[in-house]
DNA sequence: CTGTTAGCGCATTCAC
DNA sequence: GTGAATGCGCTAACAG
């Protein structure tokens, strides 16, 4: 009963070849129609257009792939669905590939290395036309390897400056993390904290120094007990900014390198009784859902995830028709988003 | 340059004919031992295992899944991935489905049933193997009809009650919100608002259930101007919040159908300055990653939203292999999580 | 146990 | 313009 066999009432789906017979043509000629090809007659093209339409029929996309080289499909790789980081970019990349009338195969890795190679190992092998890599696993290495054998792909988000040849799509990081402490520095902060992510990422790398050029432009002088390194989490976000306020001289501003972190240092901050923003301001970097929501609202960098998501969607379209690229590597440009949780400092 | 050509150091992908040949069997041994098929001599197997590691040959899954019938895909519709809700059932049903070697083709349909509708039907023809239906938009009889086409699926979370044969799963939705609302009567409160979501929803009626019931066992008179309707979203739920607390006699806690709108009923506290919870309680459902977050934590009922993505890939794996589902219709435990926005009233 | 023979549904040379 | 023939890479009977 909760066997639903292939059903009496239900018509089978129907190939090509009952298409062509029912049209009085041969499969051949379908297969042009189908395809759009110029070199049908109207008159054919009509009576195949109606068959088509009479029966229901569909081109079967694994009968395509087979015999076409082309599957529709393109695999995305990324660490965890669930984070709504990655879920925005995704959600660009599946409406882009839509558009083109493709599909996203998931291939979460959930940060499993050996998970990841063979994963890609198995994309490659006729079940994807191109991939997706997003904040990828792969060193620089394994990356050139598998773009010399010929499979295209594009990495959203890479955690190691990439080999030149390699197509990537990331924020403008440096520049972003340079509006935000502007925006501390113009509120007439000087001592300012950064609480860096994974150190070696690039996305890190790269919005310390915007914060460092921001400081240096503004004749600041950088202290380096005010830059700690935490993980991106909420948990060790907190912990970093409970020992930046417990320091001898506290920061009258903390610069988080991600929202997660920035809220850690919200509840650093309550649990120590400080009131936000007047005794210390907290800027994160991502605009997430939850920048919004908390108290104070943070001020943040917004990261165009939805933006990036199309565009290594349309990166990739291009690779795949040869096209070639007239920029490798794309970064988009973020935005600073002023909410509730900057003030100037107390006097 | 962006043109990886085939590429001369690459070795070209192998077929299974190269192996058998390399092996010096047939390709049908070679796709017997592939297969884990019992029948093979154990020196064959080795022989064909060494070569298959020897070419790092890896069985191209278009090619088995014309010849078998079976795409190793799996089509999951659903309105849009990058609310943190779906994405997190979605990363259940990924994982689940991976383990058993199958992969999630995404098919976002952004509430356009139209779109939803083609895409099923384009699922259904050869692309997938089956579906699971996130929210559907399609009606019972649509899905009847699906379910006739012998096409295996799984809804999560119907909108409608659905028809007995149709495989679904859901949370435990009136049993939810009758603990939320006990949760509330102990604490004291007598004036209990409820803001329901899209009234027409399975979720709300039965969360509307639960609540009456609570109500009622407890012998409170529920007061028909306490119970309004919204849309699940932050913004409609802060304006029905407000309504709410402008009547003439306030309720003392408000139980929002969902955690956007208890966060939007937060902030149409905050603004008339009610303190919280003291002056008022407020509850959620779904447990979402901003319930910890906001000021006050918010009280809630968890969805287990993973689990209830795994099982129904679960449901669908045993579809697909055409067992007979006990249960067709899987309701998941919810549970209470208390936090900081519920308090007793004030005398 | 293993090899041979047929397709799966479609795209794609070729002739006509 | 259109049709017949061939093959994509693999699985699935059927023999032996």
């Amino acid at each position: 009963m909760a066997q639903p066999e292939p059903a009496q009432g239900a018509k089978a789906r129907s190939t090509i070849r009952e298409v062509a017979s029912a049209a009085g043509v041969s499969i051949a000629t379908v297969s042009r129609v189908l395809n759009g090809r110029p070199d049908v007659a109207p008159a054919t093209r009509d009576a195949v257009m109606r068959a088509v339409r009479d029966q229901g029929f569909t081109t079967n996309r694994t009968a395509r792939a087979l015999s076409g080289g082309r599957t529709g499909f393109v695999g995305v790789t990324l660490p965890l669905i669930e984070a709504a980081y990655f879920a925005r970019i995704l959600a660009g990349t599946a409406e882009a590939l839509h558009e083109q009338d493709m599909r996203v195969v998931l291939t979460p890795t959930l940060h499993l290395h050996d998970r990841a190679v063979t994963l890609l190992d198995r994309l490659m092998h006729g079940t994807t036309d191109g991939a997706i890599l997003m904040l990828p696993e792969e060193t620089n290495e394994e990356l050139k390897a598998l773009r010399r054998l010929g499979y295209p792909f594009v990495v959203v988000d890479p955690r190691e400056p990439l080999d030149e040849g390699i197509p990537a799509v990331s924020a403008a990081n440096a520049s972003g993390a340079r509006a935000a402490t502007q925006h501390l520095l113009s509120l007439g902060h000087r001592r300012i904290a950064a609480i860096l992510g994974v150190a070696e990422w690039t996305a890190s790398v790269e919005r310390l120094l915007g914060f460092r050029a921001a400081l240096a432009s503004a004749g600041v002088l950088a202290d380096p007990a005010l830059v700690v390194e935490s993980d991106f989490s909420i948990e060790e976000g907190e912990k970093a900014a409970a020992a930046l306020l417990d320091l001898p001289e506290p920061p009258t501003a903390i610069f988080a390198f991600n929202d997660n972190m920035a809220i850690g240092a919200l509840r650093a901050a309550r649990a120590r009784g400080l009131r936000l923003p007047e005794e210390l301001s907290v800027v994160g970097f991502d605009d997430s859902e939850e920048a919004a929501i908390v108290t104070p609202a943070l001020t943040t960098v917004r990261q165009p995830l939805a933006e990036m998501g199309r565009m290594a969607a349309s990166l990739l379209l291009r690779l795949l028709e040869n096209q070639t690229l007239e920029a490798l590597n794309v970064e988009l440009a973020t935005r600073l988003v002023v909410r509730d949780s900057t003030a100037p400092p107390r006097p």
